[in-house]
DNA sequence: TTGAAAGCGTTACCAC
DNA sequence: GTGGTAACGCTTTCAA
């Protein structure tokens, strides 16, 4: 591999004129940067990202840390930070969190800029004391779909979210109405389903329905979790009539739960999720749109913009929630008893 | 940030003793290397990476090329490099390609171990010149779904998988077989679907059926594609009674148009597609399986290999395909005329 | 406008 | 075993 040195050797110059060129420095000699560049393009040389890194103390990456990156909602996102890296000079390191302890081992990694220049952080809350680590070692932080002090974030209203999805059924006449979402004591840390889970509580008081904690279930944000807790739900002596879980992909799997049971959606039983991945399109899926893909782009324009010396405040940035009704929504069943819901129930599989 | 001339002064050592401490290295003292870790752990001192792999000559970084890493079949590989690569040392940066712009601009960057230590690139081709480059700079690559020579390649028998699909749709009585696949001279240079393509006209040739050139379309492998030229085919003279579709994302949007066009599946047409994403198993569609996980899986374990001084030989690992009938594909209809299917056809919409 | 040389923080080789 | 000291390849003063 050719080094600056041999460039400079076959160009007649020193070192340091050489990197001027390289680093587009105005006060080279016009003949003197064509002679550069020509033996450049003879020796076909390639600046050593790791050298030059180590003299300019920054490594031109962005660390992403993202829990389950393979789910569908942070695949959005993670569209949204490549497209908004896309053209910009910087590499996107993957930090993958599976589990509580990979998050900590992934921050407590990043300790300068010679690891990442900036962080983003997806949905996972970040120690205040981290932050601060952070911050003072130069690395800027932004967080996505999470909470954090001092620095800029980018997060949805999600009470306001639970809010328009609880509403929604409760206009539809519902009055049993299931939650689906996250254990609030989950060990990631996960907070955006408490503020759903919130809003969705302040609905039902709203409205002069009872709180039934039987019908409130957590487990994690994946189909499978979703289709077991729902088919809980649906085996209640009475059963909701209608369901809100807190992720799409847990809504996916109350509609498989409920075709387990031999029931229809939306005639039994009315499903409402959160999100509006891709799939839920497909399916047909009443959602509470969040713009996951804006959400990953504005944090990597914001890290970029930090990075950039041009600081954005601490600004928490509020994306817009967006009711999209489809049709796994419809009006409750009229009955005497609103918690009856029409037979039979037979397992159908 | 204390470097390791902060840490050897508080411990009264040299450096080099510091740095063989740091490395594992059997000729220290117990008494010394008690020392050493205590500086290490009072100034919470850590490596910086950019001078150790300056100086190591690697930067413990694992590159992956990818293009539309959004795409399920994608996401399902990076998923099994992702656990491949946990527990290791080795950083995952991604390389997204959109455009065939980005797959050359991607590979052409890494000229030596400064940038990634290993390469690993999916469905997509590499030019044997750049192979060479590659493995000449020391940087080991592994190819999967993808054609290369002189380094290990994890494939599918993409052709078998085309006679499979095919064989089942002849089996079931169809005698006019529509595929829907990637053009052949696509700038991508994708060639996984042009052998399965290849499949499917042997399975039409040994069972005596037209090859129909009008029943045969080319499209980006995504939803909308496959639902366009669905389209397309459903509104020629004489339809097809069954699709073949070399990606399940497009034969997703095989039934989004024949739902679109009025028609039921698979009474009216039969679908199979390929790859048995997630996605596919929830609407049952019938498909050839593809080991996606385990082939990003694979990749990695062969580059770790080879990174550990372990080099496998340029071995090509065929993993195995498999047929997963579900209900999209039926008996052909019975009729005298093999071309004509049942009316209604109106746009249903 | 340019060259020389001093870092940047490690590793690794060479003496002791 | 251990310390001293060249690399590693680049950027960035400092003089000229």
């Amino acid at each position: 591999m050719p080094t600056i040195a041999d460039v400079a050797a076959h160009a007649g110059v020193g070192q340091g004129t050489v990197s001027r060129v390289l680093n587009g420095s105005p006060k080279v000699r016009d003949a003197t940067r064509a002679r550069v560049l020509s033996a450049i393009e003879l020796l076909d040389y390639r600046p050593n990202p790791l050298a030059r890194g180590l003299s300019r103390g920054r490594c031109q990456t962005l660390g992403v840390v993202v829990p389950f990156f393979t789910h569908a909602s942070a695949i959005e996102r993670l569209r949204g930070v490549a497209s908004g890296l896309d053209g910009s000079r910087y590499d996107l390191v993957l930090f993958n969190v599976e589990s509580p302890v990979h998050r900590d081992e992934h921050i407590a990694s990043i300790t300068g800029r010679d690891r990442a220049d900036g962080l983003l952080v997806l949905s996972l809350p970040v120690a205040d004391r981290d932050l601060q680590r952070l911050t003072a070692a130069g690395v800027p932080v932004v967080l996505v779909d999470a909470p954090g002090t001092g620095v800029p974030t980018v997060v949805t209203d999600d009470r306001a979210g639970g809010r328009v999805a609880t509403q929604h059924l409760v206009d539809l006449g519902h009055r049993a109405i299931g939650y689906l979402g996250h254990d609030p004591s989950n060990p990631f840390g996960f907070t955006a389903t408490d503020d759903r889970e919130a809003g969705y509580l302040e609905v039902l008081a709203d409205a002069g329905l009872p709180v039934r904690r039987e019908l409130i279930r957590y487990g994690p944000h994946d189909r499978e979790a979703g289709r077991a807790l729902a088919a809980e739900l649906l085996a209640e002596p009475h059963p909701p009539t209608a369901i809100f879980a807190s992720s799409d992909a847990q809504a996916m799997g109350v509609l498989a739960a409920t075709e387990d049971a031999g029931l229809r959606v939306p005639r039994d039983l009315s499903v409402i999720g959160f999100d509006d991945v891709e799939l839920s399109s497909y399916v047909g899926l009443t959602t509470v749109r969040q713009p996951l893909f804006e959400s990953g782009r504005l944090g990597v324009e914001l890290l970029l913009a930090a990075l950039a010396g041009d600081p954005p405040p601490p600004t928490v940035h509020a994306l817009p929630l967006e009711l999209v009704v489809r049709s796994t929504t419809a009006p409750a069943p009229r009955r005497h008893d609103p918690n009856h819901i029409s037979q039979p129930r037979g397992n159908a599989r």
